[in-house]
DNA sequence: CCAGAAGCGGAACAACATGACCCGCTTGGT
DNA sequence: ACCAAGCGGGTCATGTTGTTCCGCTTCTGG
């Protein structure tokens, strides 16, 4: 029972074994790929970290961006899950760091995710998955903020944008970001999202757009 | 007198008015385009902003990649001058956050800048640039911490990071960013640095790295 | 006003990348 | 041991991009 995208992809009768064997390297190479690569993986990668020719990843897959938008419709669904399995937590804040930190790190993680999630696989059709895991974040956050443990002078949607920025986007001003330095960042934006800040005097930016 | 890179690049004897014209628009329509397209421009694309043939391009200049270095280092070298301006205003918070606020406006605004500072500029060879940017920053962020109106409990290295990823990645979850997406983000990471803080219990992450 | 040098546009070239296909050989399973 | 299913990777078609070249046009000094 092809409970997911990529299960429901690769259906097929009784392949033979080393057959079975090779989709399932292809997958993880796949996965692999993308964590480290993003979107721009070729077909020529996957092959490669899999072990096998290209004749073999085109037998079972009808393209390459079948394949890619059916391991990141499943990735998405997972993050969603967290987001909804985060909302069962009774307290609103520690619901929202849960998630927040789930995110970013998988975010982190993933190149091919976080390209996903930028906007960069419109290819892909994404968009339907993509939106129900906004939902879920949306309830998540107003819950934070009608509960006063996270700012409510900012609108919903500046939240996850904040909480996104956490994955550094390369190097800096020359300097090499370390695996976890996500993790120091969110830290700081953590901090940052709490509210009643009495602080920042003469800071820049006025209060957010109207909401929803 | 080139004291600009631009201007080292392009001097010239007396070229003809029209030429000189040309060459102008050339340089503008270049930054216009690193600024718009990053570091992915094609000599393509400039020409045709610029409203010349590709030919005309190649009469002044020896490469596109020596174009954009030219123009990139000098938009880094002003950047470095407002760091060094920032040092001289008598209050560190307040010379730290202007510097903040300058930085990750250019930063935004320029999808080439974000490019060379985020380590993707590597064949331009733009890198004693940066150094010289890197080592004004960190006199910044040492002052400011110094005085104590800098969390002093992460390494000064974390918050050129923390700044840079106040430019967002793009979309987030379906989310567009506006154009000033970046001034909230930075205002968030601005309260996430100033010290004293008592919020976050608890927050995930550890102190940072040993500094230095 | 005019000659000729300077300049121009963009077609053309070479190098490369990439998705997809095909076919002669190999191998698992009965 | 047989043979269909499976395999590898060479090959093709296409698109992109930096750069060059050359026939035509436009300035400008006298």
């Amino acid at each position: 029972m092809p409970e997911s995208a990529v299960a429901a992809l690769l259906a097929q009768g009784q392949p033979r074994a080393d057959a079975q064997r090779n989709v399932e390297r292809l997958v993880a190479a796949t996965r692999e790929a993308l964590d480290e690569l993003g979107l721009a993986v070729t077909t020529r990668d996957i092959a490669q970290r899999a072990g096998v020719g290209l004749g073999t990843l085109y037998r079972r897959v009808p393209s390459l961006d079948a394949l890619l938008a059916a391991i990141l419709t499943d990735t998405i669904d997972e993050m969603t899950d967290r987001a909804a399995r985060a909302l069962d937590s009774p307290d609103p804040w520690q619901g929202f760091a849960e998630f927040a930190e789930t995110y970013v790190q998988l975010r982190a993680s993933s190149c091919g995710l976080h390209d996903a999630l930028s906007g960069r696989g419109e290819r892909l059709d994404l968009e339907p998955r993509i939106t129900r895991l906004q939902r879920a974040v949306r309830q998540l956050v107003r819950r934070a903020q009608k509960a006063n443990v996270l700012r409510a002078d900012l609108d919903w949607r500046d939240i996850p944008f904040a909480l996104a920025t956490a994955i550094p986007p390369g190097h800096t001003i020359g300097l090499v970001p370390s695996g976890d330095q996500w993790r120091r960042n969110l830290r700081i934006i953590l901090d940052g999202l709490r509210p009643a800040r009495s602080l920042a005097p003469e800071g820049p930016a006025e209060p957010a757009a109207p909401s929803d």
